[in-house]
RNA sequence: GACCCCGUCGUCCAGCGGUUAGGACUCAGGCCUUUCAAGCCUGCAACACGGGUUCGAUCCCCGUCGGGGUCGCCA
């Protein structure tokens, strides 16, 4: 047996330039994979040197973000730009070995550091694209120091994971022509480079990098969307990534288990917002009410809904919560729940009160339920049964029209349920205004 | 344009020289059922093309075509 592998240190680094999207969430996710699945440490590296572009309230969002994904680090956050002094010293070094030279002064004088690049093959082995070679000649010479005394990208990148002790530079594939520099930044630090991993691009439906014009794509819109960041997660996993095999739903814990670069594909994914939608479905249906309800409670502030209590907004989703495809559901299938009055919607009325027995059926519901002591669900059940027996009608033609009365809809969970949770009362309301309705609308 | 990468159902993946090319999402039909959703069953649907190598290529090699990435003193 080779002996296993020193735990590896691995880093994550947003510029907070924007939101945190799902393409850079899913780097973050494979970051946080590797490490947590090899006993590794996981940084969190706020790239902030562009002073311009950089905005505080961002960085605030994509550390809460990460959070709500449901991915923790062990080192940082670290500011790039509160380590404006690491730089220089490399940089002088090159300077004074020859290996770098200044560049013409710019107008207000000002020079900037730049390393001199011979024309030789680099190759390197990347651990998803493998063997890349890149010929002498193709690179030119590589900024070091900016002339306003700032360090240039690749430059920061290679001081800060060396001096970080990054063992594994795991980052979106858009990085992939950056790597030889960097490589021969190291070497001419005498430094040993990390592994270097590339993930491929995720694209919108047509086939263009994912952005703004897909649609949502900050990790903020996928949350207040009503979307579980445990499914986000599995879903994101799944794209550019498979374990081999059919599997598909994987708890964190297996992801953590089963994830590794040699599985990472070289192929650009499609986002598919229905698979996710789906998968989402399929967790929500294995979460219980309680912590579906505290995941709702954010996204209902504002709402009809903020008021609930509690205990009721919990039975409310014990009876519908399996159903819902996104969080964000909730307030459209549970609206009947509300107090107040309901609306019909105009199909359900057309569909099911056209005929001509529905007022008797309705009135003999309304007895039903009142005759229904004590107030059980295995008591309407049969209270409501033996009407239908009574009439020799199928169950259909009384479920529909009081499904109508007490939901206005054509679609709901089962109805002995909603009488029961609605209650007496509100049952006898909502079968009076039925009538009354009906009465003016033959 | 140059350099690099990629190419299995519409989409996400499996496959790693011999398979009726598998699963999932979507879509269509069915079952169940008080409706819808869920669930279960069935169906539609793919190896970009052309050369090799081989007894045999989705799989290996070359080319073509197609797609993407990068070419800043931006990150």
């Amino acid at each position: 047996m080779s002996k296993p592998d020193p735990p590896p240190r691995v880093r994550f680094a947003p510029s907070p330039t924007g939101s945190l999207h799902v393409g850079g969430a899913r780097t973050a996710l494979f970051n946080w994979l590797f490490a947590r699945g090899r006993n590794g440490v996981f940084v969190l590296r706020i790239e902030d040197t562009d002073r311009r572009r950089s905005r505080e309230d961002l960085t605030r969002e994509i550390i809460s973000e990460l959070s709500w994904l449901g991915l923790d680090w062990d080192e940082g956050p670290v500011y790039q730009s509160r380590r404006g002094g690491l730089y220089l010293p490399p940089a002088e070094r090159l300077l004074e070995e020859g290996l770098a030279y200044r560049s013409d002064p710019d107008p207000e004088g000002r020079t900037a550091v730049i390393l001199r690049v011979e024309p030789e093959d680099i190759v390197f082995s990347d651990r998803v694209y493998g063997p890349i070679t890149v010929s002498g000649g193709e690179l030119k010479d590589i900024v070091l120091i900016k002339s306003d005394g700032s360090p240039a990208y690749n430059f920061a990148c290679a001081v800060d994971d060396h001096q970080l002790g990054i063992t594994h530079v795991i980052r979106g594939d858009d990085h992939l022509p950056n790597t030889p520099k960097q490589l021969l930044l190291y070497r001419a630090l005498g430094w040993n480079p990390p592994v270097f991993a590339h993930l491929p691009l995720i694209l919108g439906a047509d086939r263009a990098p994912l952005s703004k014009r897909h649609g949502a794509t900050s990790l903020k819109a996928f949350r207040e969307a009503g979307i579980l960041p445990d499914a986000l997660a599995n879903y994101l996993a799944l794209l550019g990534w498979s374990p081999g095999g059919d599997r598909e739903i994987m708890s964190r814990d297996q992801l953590v288990e089963e994830f590794s670069l040699e599985k990472v594909s070289r192929k650009a994914a499609v986002f598919d917002h229905q698979k996710l939608t789906w998968m989402n479905g399929r967790y929500i249906q294995e979460t219980g009410p309680e912590e579906l309800a505290r995941r709702l409670r954010p996204l209902l502030a504002e709402t009809e809904w903020e008021t609930v209590s509690p205990g009721k907004l919990e039975a409310v989703i014990s009876l519908l919560g399996h159903r819902l495809k996104t969080l964000a559901d909730f307030p459209d299938q549970a609206g009947f729940f509300r107090e107040g009055e309901i609306a019909y919607d105009p199909g359900a009325v057309a569909k099911h009160w056209s005929g001509e027995d529905v007022r008797e059926i309705l009135a003999e519901a309304r007895e039903a339920v009142e005759a229904a002591e004590p107030f059980t669900r295995e008591n309407l059940e049969d209270s409501l049964r033996a009407v239908i027996a009574r009439r020799g009608i199928k169950a259909g033609a009384l479920m529909q029209p009081l499904r109508v009365a007490l939901t206005g809809r054509k679609d709901s969970p089962g109805i002995f349920e909603i009488i029961l949770l609605l209650g007496r009362e509100t049952t006898r309301e909502r079968l009076d205004r039925a009538r009354e309705f009906l009465e003016k609308n033959p």
